[in-house]
Parts: C-alpha cells; structure tokens; sequence
RNA sequence: GCCGGCGUAGCUCAGGGGUAGAGCAACUGAUUCGUAAUCAGUAGGUCGCGGGUUCAAAUCCCAUCGCCGGCUCCA
C-alpha cells in the first residue's frame, strides 16, 4: 500500500554507433536552467545512450537511486567498452513521473556520479523541452537494456515508506504537554509559571516549535581550537574532529568516569563491532525503521554499514546468551567508541552533532514492567549522578504513550520526585518508535537551543525482533523487556555542554573554569626568576595532580596572564619570599591570592577530586618544552 | 540535502584587476622580572582546491571542497 511512494528510476540504455537530439520546443515543466546545463542540440558517436524517467516518489531515496543507476550505467558501459555517455531524460518510459524537482535532481547528480569516473565523458540532454533525437543502434545482444532501479530492495523501500508515514503522523498529531513538579502535582503547561525555570521554558518553546534565532555560531567552536582541545579535521569527512592532548585527556577521563559509574552499577563491559553485513535479516530490519543515515561500506562485493549505536552488537551477544530470570536484570554495557551517522551536511554543529562519537550504551534486560520501572528510576537516579559529577545543568523531558502513562501513574510521580525539578512531559496517543517511555536530560545552551544528553527509555519491540529470550520460574521461553540507557549522553557532546556552560559565565561577566577533576593543568608553577629553579623542581615532585611549570623566558605578568587565559584553577607562584616563608603564593580562578603552605593546598584541593577518575598530564611538564596546536 | 554567508601568514582579521598587509603567536637578541600583554629584530603566504575571462586574477565568472547560519533532521 505504500509501494506508491517509492522513488523507482526506469532506464533504458542502447549502445548506439550514432545518436544527436534536438530541443523543438518547452513543455509545461521546463526550466532555463537546464539550457545552461545542457546544450539545445547535440550529437555523439559510438556512445551508450542512457534513456530516464524518474517515477512518483520521495526524495529521501535520491541517494540510494543515483548509486544504482550509475553502477549499473558504468557496468553495461564497461561491457561494451565505451567510456562516452549521453544522459537523455525520457518522460514516456513511465506514466507515474516523478516532481520535476526530484527529476532534474536525480539527473544532476547522476551526471555527476558518472563524471567521477576517469575517462568517461557525460552528454546531458535538457529536461524539460520537447526533443527529436535520431538514433543507430548497434543490435549486438547487449546493446539494449531496460531496468527498473528502486531504492535497496522492495522490502527496504517498504518499511522506510512506512517509517515516513510513521514521522508524518507524528509530526501532525498533537502531543499534549504537561508540566510535573518534584511532589507529583501535574499542571498543563499553559498553567505553569516558568518563572523560576526559565531553561525548562526555552526546553518547551524549542522542542513545541523547534524555531530558532540565532544568527551565530555556538560559542563552544572557538572555545574547542582555542582551548587545544577539539579541532576539525579538513583532511576527513566532516563531522569527524581531531582531538589534541588536552581534549584527548578530558575525553578520557569524561569516559573513564562514566564508564566506572556504570559498571559500579552494575554494567557487563562488553565490546562488539562497528560494522555489520548490510543483509543481515534482522539488521536490515531495525536499518529499515530509520531514514539512511548510515556509512556504507564495500568490502570486495559485500556491503556493510558502520553502526549508529550499540545496540545491534548487544542484541546479537543477548541473543546467544543463556539467561534464566534468575539473571535479570542483566545488563551490558559499551563506550561506544565510536558510533556513526551519516547526518546531513547541514546538520552538524561543532560538538554538538557529529558524524563520528563515542557513546556509552547500556542496555537492560528485565523480567516484567515492575523492574522495569524499578530499573528505570535507578538508571535516572546514576543519570543524574553523571551530569551533577560534570557540573552540568539540565532541563527533564519525559516523553510517554498515553496508555503506559495512564496505567503508570505512580510510577511517574516517582520518577518527578528523582529528578527533584520540575520536568516536561510530552504524551502521545500512540507508540511511533520502539520505546513506551523515554526520559531527556536536555541542555541548553549559551543560544538557548537544546540538546538531549542523558536518556533511558523501556523498549517493547526488540526483544522480540532479535529474539532474544530469558526462561521464567516455569522453565517457559519469554521475551524480556529491555531498557536502553546512555547515562551521560554522547562524549562529546558532554563536552560540547562543558564548554557552552563556560561560554555562559563568561557572557555574565564570570570566569570560565572546568570542574578540577576535568581541567587539562590542574595548577602552574610559575618561578619569579630562574633562581627559583630548584625550588619549583621540589614542590613539583610532592604534588600528585596535573601541574606543570612556566619556566619560559618571559615576564612574569605574561606567564600570569597564559595561565589565566588557560583558566588553569591554580596559579602557584615561586620567589624569594616563598622561598624564605615555605610557602606558595596561590591564586585562584576568583582572582584571590593567598599565601599557603603546600600541605594546605593539597588539603583544599582533596575533595574535589573524590570518587572522580584522575589521569597524569599528557604533556611535556615544562612550558618551553610545549608545541602549540592551535594558534 | 536545500537556501544564504564566509574561506588571505600558525591564529584573529584588513585589503581588493597591476610589488601581499596588520596584530598576536613562533624564532633571535637584550632584559632576570612579584600577579592578565618588556623592548628590538628575523622569518613566515600557490590569498581553500580546479577551471575560465584578461596583456595582467587573491580580486571578476563558473564549478568544487570546507566552515557557519536557516530549513529539514537528530534512532
């Protein structure tokens, strides 16, 4: 039934001693464009003439469309050895046309694609005009060839028309928002007083309206090159970053963080592949349900796409697995390094979308609703953890079908008093997606545009679909329900709102400052001159934290105005007064300056850095022995 | 992907059909310095890449790649 929404593409290719067209006239569709495109009369000899018609359909398929009618054209031009093509649209190959958008597209790009190839010449003829052409095929056995080109296979083209209607209805259904407080009252949005919460308002307007007003670009981008952490990497597809060393070893220790949180809690480190057999049943499947936005890979004839999440790698391994409900809850868990989207051009955003990230993926198998339920509130509860552990702020979207909401309320009220702050819920009549319920932690950033970090959502088709089974107390088969769970949302894009959030105080006139545990340099030594050598060489060895020295041949007013432009947490300096006292003038991110002994410090410092991972500096101690990245 | 803007030294940017510019950074030297920029000098560029127009192109035109913004999208 939905078969007519499909992008099908007929051709028709003739191997011709001799072909030539000219324009007589425009039809209703024509474009002045295409006469820049295409000349109005042209000839060809010893050519493959490649007649087209795109037929009714969506544009989403263009991509898939363009790559079939090029491999087949270069295949059958291969075969009868000629590298010279002529592009001919032709309109009475079908009697269901394509908009003449998606058409002139389609012949665009396939020209293009085909213009790729080294020594193969493109004759394009204009879409549009009416054409009398002559031509003299060559009748060898080959020499003419008709093919219908749809999108992967019927199956595909199936399910994604489905997916499409699926999005459609969505979009024009109206959810209804409600507003829940920590003590359970629900009240419709147009009732509530965002006064006090004035980022879960911008959370509702963005996500209601999904408008926005900003004309810059997110402050984060200059903070990544300047800070030397993140850069882009022009020489790679974009959306895949460079990471530097100081980025490199926030990002670890941003992994190494949530990573100990979810195996504290209980997650099975478990690590799968990247990429899977593009035919793979079941995997071909759960691809169909979502747009393409997959990396396709040729390995010699087989297609393989790169994974967008961890969750087909752990279906598969739970699939194997023998599990008894003595098991459940059982949970694995990956730091998906990395996961793959091949997300429009336009739509990546410095660390905010990526192409290429790295996640971390729990997922949950549960034996009923209860600890289903039971096992949510506990995975909102490490969530929240996470993000406090970050110093991150964050908005709660909670999102449900109507039915499980309903029969769920006190559930709800439990999962609004965890999260000890007003949240937004959205209810759906009904289940679009996999998932009956969905929690966000959405941030929002320094243009008040919302981004979801953490989530956890109950999974009611996969288990099913992936066959994966647990036995019950009666020695009977049953399929689990599964709880995803990403508890500190991608990496990098925990980073992204590690950087928004300093770009904010910034704007309010504040310091930046990383959390201790997360700041590259956790304090400078700066030595007033170089007598103070010695002396800086011993407070370097007693301190376990990342410090490092300026030893660095300028003044010292510079070396103070780097480390602060570093926002390094703290600045120690060295000189002869130190030295006679046995003390270090400090100063800190609040501008203060206090005269302290080392123990004192290392006092103060202590408990920031409780139950937090800590890595050693990834850089030459010394500043005169330090490159610079950026800048 | 579509529409728009941008791309000049390591960085931030000025210039604009006729010898390629500044500040910062780097390097050399002087300075040995007390809390956000010491002084002087040196070096550094196929003006994103590819075509075209022109006696002459960084500059104008076309195409392409990249970044940013808007749309769309965000499993």
């Amino acid at each position: 039934m939905f078969f007519n929404q499909v992008l099908n593409m007929r051709i028709l290719l003739i191997h011709a001693d001799r072909f030539s067209f000219r324009v007589t006239g425009e039809t209703s569709v024509a474009m002045a464009s295409e006469l820049q495109k295409a000349s109005p009369e042209s000839e060809a000899t010893e050519c493959l003439v490649v007649f087209m018609a795109a037929e009714k359909g969506d544009e989403a398929d263009v991509d898939s469309v363009v790559k079939q009618v090029t491999k087949e054209v270069l295949s059958l031009a291969d075969q009868v050895g000629t590298s010279h093509l002529v592009v001919y649209p032709y309109a009475h190959l079908s009697s269901r046309l394509s908009s003449p958008r998606v058409a002139v597209r389609l012949l665009d790009e396939i020209c293009r694609q085909l213009l790729r190839q080294r020594r193969i010449k493109v004759l394009r003829a204009p879409f549009g005009y009416y054409k009398s052409f002559e031509i003299a095929c060559k009748g060898h056995p080959l020499s003419e060839l008709a093919k219908t080109i749809t999108p992967e296979k019927s199956t595909k083209a199936s399910a994604d028309a489905e997916e499409s209607e699926a999005l459609k209805a969505e979009k024009t259904l109206e959810s209804e928002w409600i507003i829940i407080t920590p003590d359970g009252k629900q009240v419709s949005v147009e009732d509530f007083s965002f006064a006090t919460r004035p980022n879960l308002e911008r959370l509702f307007r963005y996500e209601k309206s999904g408008t926005r007003v900003s004309d810059q670009a997110p402050p984060h981008i200059e903070l990544m090159r300047r800070m030397e952490l993140v850069d882009y990497e022009p020489g790679a597809d974009p959306g895949n970053f460079r990471w530097y060393p100081k980025g490199q070893l926030m990002k670890r220790l941003a992994e190494t963080y949530v990573s100990g949180l979810v195996i504290d809690h209980g997650g099975m480190p478990v690590e799968t592949p990247i990429m899977y057999d593009y035919q793979h049943p079941k995997l071909s499947l759960y691809l169909q349900r979502f747009p393409a936005r997959q990396y396709v890979l040729l390995s010699g004839e087989k297609e393989y796409f790169l994974r967008f999440a961890a969750c087909f790698g752990q279906y598969l391994i739970q699939h194997d697995m023998q599990i008894s409900y003595n098991h459940l809850p059982c949970k694995l868990y990956e730091l998906t390094h990395y996961a793959f989207r091949r997300e429009q051009s336009g739509e990546l955003a410095g660390l905010k979308r990526l192409r290429t990230f790295t996640m971390p993926d729990l997922h949950t198998l549960v034996k009923d609703a209860d600890q289903a339920k039971e096992e949510f509130l506990r995975q909102t509860d490490l969530a929240i953890q996470c993000m406090e552990g970050f110093e991150l702020d964050f908005e709660v979207a909670i999102r449900f079908v109507r039915d499980f909401a309903d029969q769920n309320r006190q559930f709800i009220e439990k999962l609004a008093s965890c999260c000890s702050r007003p949240a937004l819920i959205e209810l759906w009549d009904e289940r679009f997606f996999y998932f009956v319920a969905k929690l966000e932690f959405n941030f929002i950033d320094a243009l008040d545009k919302a981004a979801c970090l953490s989530t956890v959502q109950i999974d009611v088709e996969n288990t099913e679909r992936f066959d994966i089974t647990f036995v019950d107390k009666k020695g009977e088969k049953q399929h689990p329900l599964l709880l995803h769970a990403s508890i500190s949302g991608s990496i990098d894009r925990v980073m992204y709102a590690i950087l928004e959030t300093q770009a904010i105080r910034i704007s309010k006139g504040e310091k930046a400052t990383f959390p201790f545990w997360l700041a590259p340099i956790q304090l400078r030594l700066i030595p007033v001159s170089e007598k103070f050598d010695v002396a800086c060489k011993q407070v370097l060895e007693k301190v376990p934290y990342r410090i490092d020295y300026d030893d660095r041949d300028i003044t010292m007013g510079r070396k103070i105005r780097n480390a602060e432009r570093e926002w390094i947490p703290y600045i120690l300096v060295l000189g002869a007064k130190e030295v006679a006292e046995q003390c270090l003038n400090v100063r800190t991110r609040d501008g203060a300056q206090r005269k302290m002994t080392l123990h004192e410090l290392l006092a103060e410092i202590e408990p920031q850095t409780k139950e937090k991972p800590f890595l050693d500096l990834p850089l030459p101690q010394s500043l005169s022995r330090r490159p610079i990245f950026v800048g």
